[in-house]
RNA sequence: GGGCGAAUAGCUCAGUUGGGAGAGCAUCGGCCUUACAAGCCGAGGGUCACAGGUUCGAGCCCUGUUUCGCCCACCA
């Protein structure tokens, strides 16, 4: 805690963020209470690569994130926020490989376990350079928990899963087409691979027909499969190709003879209506295959080479053999034209590699069953998804899911834990690691060389991290989570695999509610990229505008279901407002400073206050409804926004300088008065403030008066009835309104701001007259006015500035000074708008349905906006008339 | 090809049982008024993409069109 000391003029974030996180990670404030008998609210990060670096999306998701964990915690819930990184397994290996290959090392010159060693070394010097970065961001994580998909327990709990689920039957080993990255060496999952519009080649060739009577045309983009063709396939109902399946085909090249098959997958008005079919090399031709019994040739290997099956081409690079083989068949009468062609090329995302389908022995996960739990959770709103768009997709995704490949062919990762016995072929698969076979006893067993894919680990996250398969009482408190907030781009890789592990293992959803924020793109609504350099680095903007600043843009921008366009202007918007509060703090300590802190009890009881003091307590406490609705509700930018609105445009604009006179005159009552609303308010705008900016509110609460200690652990505001006051509302609307005709009048008419003036006010109601006299003073001083003069009637004098409001006619004489022809302009103009409402409301209350049909208090509303418009005409005539007579 | 979303002020965007068109920035005018010139006061600015429909009443609901964006599946 720092000590007691003058705010300067402008607020400096760089020393105090440090200060306060340091003085929380201290005093350890984020650590989760378990305490009985209270509200439980916990979310598990998304977990970061073990690689990563903050970027945009991180500081988004993880300023929301910590939003309502703070929200949460000064609600008193048991509140648990854990951290963590996920091994992130090709990633992580290439980043080693990497380093390695500076040494003009392999990771196969190491050997399997030294290169595992080598990446925890990795580990501890360099990764998880992003935790640090969140700290930056002010997350307020229970650090002391921070996990590691590869730590030890959780590591158990995979091992764990993975034997469950097997002895369930659910996780099976089999051959199946896959893609394969020849770089990484290593099958990925559907969603690993990424497709691109790329240029390339359409190549068509002429298959000689078996018998030598004719030719069939297939196109192909990847000619050099030709050498793992076993059919051609025609749609059954093609009559171009009658005939042909009794007679097959004579393979170009090989001269094998393979079958005309008949499927419905093959699209008639596609090129010839007739395609190669290579089983092991392409995954619809896979299933062509499964369909009609076809042969299986696997004409490369691992690293992306053709083999002994490519016969006389063995040893060539895949793209050398397509230039190889295209060149051959054109010598030899095979090729009929070349077109280019655009198209979509699976790529690695790790590498961007060309992916190559191939057929190899994988490990999946049955996910039907699974995804059936997951879908049943969200229709029966067990989990409900935020914005609601995204329940279609989900659905849809659900519904064509296929079964999920995790076996990986690399290094650093989960190793199966499946053994073979080398005697009997017994397939072991167990928890701990065994010493013989369970069947012959043989002590000859050889593990699985392959790792699990990292989001099978990622899976688990929300209850491995809490202790299980132990039965902790972390799980107890904290199990299900209350929300899993994260981007939309891994609502499938991972959200809906922690639904089937959390449904299917716990037998209870993961988490509660789950929020898909945004991409943040640039501000025209591109994506950001190295390339585009559109990059917003947090940590730079972190550096120029503050933590706090950067963390109520992202807030501000957050509203469900529209892209953030990240606009700097915006953050520099923020800073400014994060400055207006340190002045107004600064206003309030110059004040009370020495006052006794017991004042603030005049709040309590607001009946017998000023108006000015019970509004501003109304407004509070319409703030406190409308933040509290919108935190739950998770409408981020309404958070922010009606926070924005009340202190800047409430607080500081209206009732600062309502208060002034009142601080600095000398009634004693009414300068308590002041102090302990203004202290109250204050206070209540750093609580509800807090969680958007934990810093600057820290600062600021330890610098007010009385013993203090961390907002953090303050009690979020709550609603109070006793501050809710309509009339006091009304009434202050009326004041303003007045004070801010006499304003438009002053400035319209170039008076100056410090010259003192004469206004008159007509006012035909006794209430109103009585409520402005009262505040004289207040608007006299808030418009620079002497004297103020309030009649039941009257008649406004030519030369005067004038203006209607609420029914009252304000004006100031100002002897010559106004503008006649822009006044005249500016009342024909409203004249014009005023006519056109009019019309309007007219028409309206002269359709019968309308009487009919609308609710009475509509129609009355009608009425008053009719006599409101009349008056503001004929007001409008006078005034016209009025200015005439100057001309 | 299927699905989803967006179109509101010059820019970026709010706008939920259908009844008042709004904010920030930018622009223009005036102010160093003792918390803040990183500020204060005031002003101007919109055919709510287009065309229909439902309704007493539509930015909001329905249909169609146009433009833009995203997701999924990719016809080899």
């Amino acid at each position: 805690m720092s000590e007691k000391y003058d705010l300067p003029k402008a607020y400096e974030f760089g020393e105090v963020e440090k200060r306060w996180y340091d003085y929380w990670m201290e005093h350890k404030t984020f650590a989760a209470t378990m305490e009985e008998g209270k509200e439980s609210f916990s979310i598990v990060i998304p977990p970061p690569n073990v690689t990563g670096v903050l970027h945009i999306g991180h500081a988004l998701n993880n300023t929301l994130q910590d939003l309502l964990i703070r929200y949460h915690r000064m609600k008193g819930d048991n509140t648990l926020w854990v951290p963590g990184t996920d091994h992130a397994g090709i990633a992580t290996q290439n980043v080693v490989e990497r380093q390695l290959a500076t040494e003009n090392k392999t990771r196969h010159d190491l050997g399997r376990e030294k290169f595992i060693e080598r990446v925890w070394e990795w580990r501890e010097e360099k990764g998880g350079a992003i935790i640090n970065q969140l700290k930056r961001m002010g997350a307020s994580c229970d650090w002391d928990r921070e996990r590691f998909t590869m730590d030890e327990g959780l590591s158990t709990a995979v091992r764990e899963v993975f034997v469950r689920l097997f002895n369930e039957g659910l996780i099976y080993k089999g051959d199946y087409i896959v893609n394969w990255c020849p770089r990484c060496h290593t099958a990925l999952a559907d969603d690993e691979v990424e497709h691109d519009p790329t240029d390339g080649k359409l190549y068509h060739l002429r298959y000689p027909y078996a018998d030598g009577k004719g030719v069939v045309i297939v196109a192909t983009t990847r000619p050099e499969t030709m050498l793992g063709d076993t059919a051609v396939a025609v749609h059954p109902e093609d009559e171009r190709y009658r005939g042909l399946h009794d007679i097959g085909i004579k393979l170009p090249l090989t001269g094998r003879i393979i079958p005309v098959v008949l499927d419905h997958h093959v699209e008639r008005e596609f090129g010839t209506g007739a395609l190669k079919v290579t089983p092991a090399h392409d995954r619809d031709d896979y299933e062509i295959g499964l369909r009609h019994d076809l042969e299986r040739i696997k004409i490369m290997d691992d690293h992306g080479v053709m083999n002994e099956n490519a016969g006389s081409y063995a040893g060539l690079d895949r793209f050398a053999c397509r230039k190889q083989i295209v060149k051959d068949l054109e010598e030899q009468g095979y090729l009929e034209k070349i077109e280019d062609y655009q198209h979509a090329v699976g790529k690695c995302y790790r590498c961007a590699t060309v992916v190559e389908p191939t057929t190899s022995k994988q490990w999946f996960v049955s996910v039907r069953p699974l995804a059936d739990k997951a879908v049943q959770a969200v229709r029966d709103e067990r989990i409900k998804i935020y914005p609601n768009t995204w329940y279609n997709t989900f659905y849809s995704w659900m519904d064509n899911i296929r079964d999920w490949c995790i076996s990986r062919q690399i290094w650093w990762g989960h190793r199966i834990p499946a053994w073979t016995c080398q005697d009997c072929g017994e397939l072991i698969v167990a928890t701990t690691d065994p010493d013989v076979c369970s069947k012959c006893g043989s002590s000859s067993l050889s593990q699985e060389t392959d790792v699990l894919d990292t989001w099978f680990s990622s899976a688990l996250w929300p209850f491995s991290t809490l202790g299980w398969p132990e039965q902790t009482k972390e799980l107890q408190t904290f199990y299900p989570t209350s929300v899993l907030i994260t981007s939309f781009d891994i609502l499938f890789f991972w959200v809906a695999r922690m639904m089937m592990m959390g449904l299917h293992l716990m037998d209870e959803v993961p988490f509660h509610d789950v929020y898909l924020h945004a991409l943040v793109r640039d501000k025209h609504g591109k994506k950001m990229s190295k390339s585009t350099g559109n990059v917003i680095d947090p940590l730079v903007t972190i550096g120029q505008y503050g933590t706090d600043a950067f963390r109520f843009t992202l807030t501000a921008f957050a509203a469900q279901g529209r892209e953030i366009r990240m606009d700097e202007e915006r953050v520099e918007g923020y800073r400014r407002f994060i400055n207006k509060l340190w002045n107004a703090a600064r206003f309030a300590q110059m004040h009370i400073k020495d006052s006794d802190p017991s004042i603030i009890r005049v709040a309590d009881d607001p009946s017998a206050l000023p108006l000015h003091h019970r509004w501003i307590l109304s407004r509070t406490n319409e703030t406190i409804r409308r933040v509290r609705a919108a935190m739950d509700g998770y409408n981020f930018n309404d958070i922010a926004s009606s926070l924005y609105q009340f202190t800047w445009h409430e607080f500081c604009d209206w009732y600062l300088e309502w208060i002034k006179a009142e601080l600095y005159g000398d009634d004693d009552q009414a300068r308590q008065n002041g102090r302990g609303v203004l202290l109250c308010v204050l206070e209540n705008i750093l609580k509800m403030m807090h969680p958007i900016t934990p810093f600057v509110t820290e600062e600021i609460w330890n610098q007010l008066p009385g013993e203090r200690g961390t907002i953090m652990l303050e009690s979020f505001p709550d609603e109070s009835p006793a501050w809710q006051d309509a009339e006091a509302d009304n009434s202050m609307d009326l004041l303003m309104g007045v004070i801010s005709a006499i304003r438009t009048i002053r400035s319209e008419a170039d008076v100056h701001p410090t010259a003192k003036i004469q206004a008159s006010i007509i006012c035909p109601n006794k209430e109103e007259q009585e409520l402005i006299r009262s505040f004289a003073g207040a608007i006299g001083g808030m418009t620079r006015t002497e004297h103020l003069e309030i009649m039941d009637s009257g008649v406004v004098p030519d030369d005067a500035g004038y203006v209607l409001v609420d029914g009252m006619e304000v004006f100031v004489p100002l002897k010559g000074l106004i503008d006649v022809q822009g006044e005249l302009e500016k009342l024909d103009r409203e004249h014009k708008k005023i006519d056109k409402e009019l019309m309007r409301v007219v028409g309206k209350l002269r359709n019968e349905k309308f009487l009919k049909n609308a609710p009475e208090a509509v129609v009355q509303k009608e009425k008053g906006k009719q006599k409101e418009l009349e008056t503001r005409l004929a007001k409008n005539a006078e005034s016209v008339a009025r200015l005439r007579k100057l001309q």
